[in-house]
DNA sequence: ATGCCGTGGAAACCACGA
């Protein structure tokens, strides 16, 4: 089984990039982020003719996540982060499909730090964390994926000097991945491939793509009921070079049935 | 060192992203 996250940069701007690679990767899951699309703008039918079922939290011009399945519709468990009634961005969803619970997520980007937003961007971390700490006591099969708008370690960063001061790469940051990782998830791709440059994200500008200054950023957290059944992990990094793309590429984890 | 590009929404620019 297959199981995809992808930062669109807006679904419905993106909708041929998407069919396209729904098309020829066929991935069975997909989480997807920056929806950028109001509740009732998202392209339920385009993706129904896809063959896929989708629950989705939209929000009009920012954030906005989903999940797709090309089994059973996902079955909504949460559609909000808990711990802060006041948060009205929609960053968060939650589902279980064929018995695994799957949470899909966009992390604060934090930008500029330190700052009000950097602020929200940590303390939405510790309202992860605190219900990560929640997902790991039911002992059942999870994964977290998503943007988490962090670059784990020096090796996820194409030049990690120049990022040190930024919300996605301060320690402040790092250590709360780390904080989150260390209650006993596996972070999926390092894990197959721990001394490898692999980058999830590349920056539109700056010729960024052709030069391969990218960040890895997109990431899957398996629970230990979860993890022995990771097989393979990549990143469609090709999909990145196609005409009106995100300036994400698709990232996806293969599961042992 | 830098939003230089891209998206969406409102308005013919601005907010936001990483």
């Amino acid at each position: 089984m297959r199981i995809a996250t992808y930062n669109v940069n807006g679904v419905n701007g993106r909708l041929p990039v998407l069919l396209r690679w729904l098309e020829e990767t066929a991935p069975d899951i997909v989480c997807l982020q920056e929806l950028k699309a109001p509740e009732e703008k998202f392209p339920e039918q385009a993706i129904l003719d896809a063959g896929y079922k989708a629950i989705w939290h939209g929000q009009k011009s920012w954030n906005g996540v989903a999940i797709l399945s090309r089994g059973e519709l996902p079955r909504e468990i949460r559609r909000i982060l808990p711990g802060d009634p006041e948060d009205a961005h929609s960053r968060y969803i939650e589902a279980e499909i064929n018995g695994l619970t799957i949470g899909g997520l966009y992390l604060p980007n934090g930008n500029p730090a330190p700052g009000p937003k950097f602020d929200y961007k940590l303390r939405w971390f510790d309202r992860l964390i605190a219900h990560a700490e929640g997902l790991l006591a039911t002992e059942k099969p999870v994964l977290l994926t998503g943007d988490f708008n962090v670059m784990p370690t020096e090796l996820d960063v194409y030049k990690p000097e120049s990022w040190v001061d930024d919300a996605l790469f301060r320690p402040e940051t790092r250590a709360a991945f780390a904080q989150l990782v260390a209650q006993g998830w596996t972070d999926a791709i390092r894990t197959l491939y721990p001394d490898e440059t692999i980058y999830t994200f590349w920056d539109y500008f700056r010729n960024a793509f052709a030069r391969n200054a990218g960040l890895r950023i997109d990431h899957f957290l398996l629970s230990p009921q979860l993890a022995p059944r990771l097989a393979a992990a990549g990143v469609d990094r090709q999909v990145r070079g196609w005409e009106k793309t995100s300036d994400h590429a698709p990232v996806w984890i293969e599961l042992k049935d």
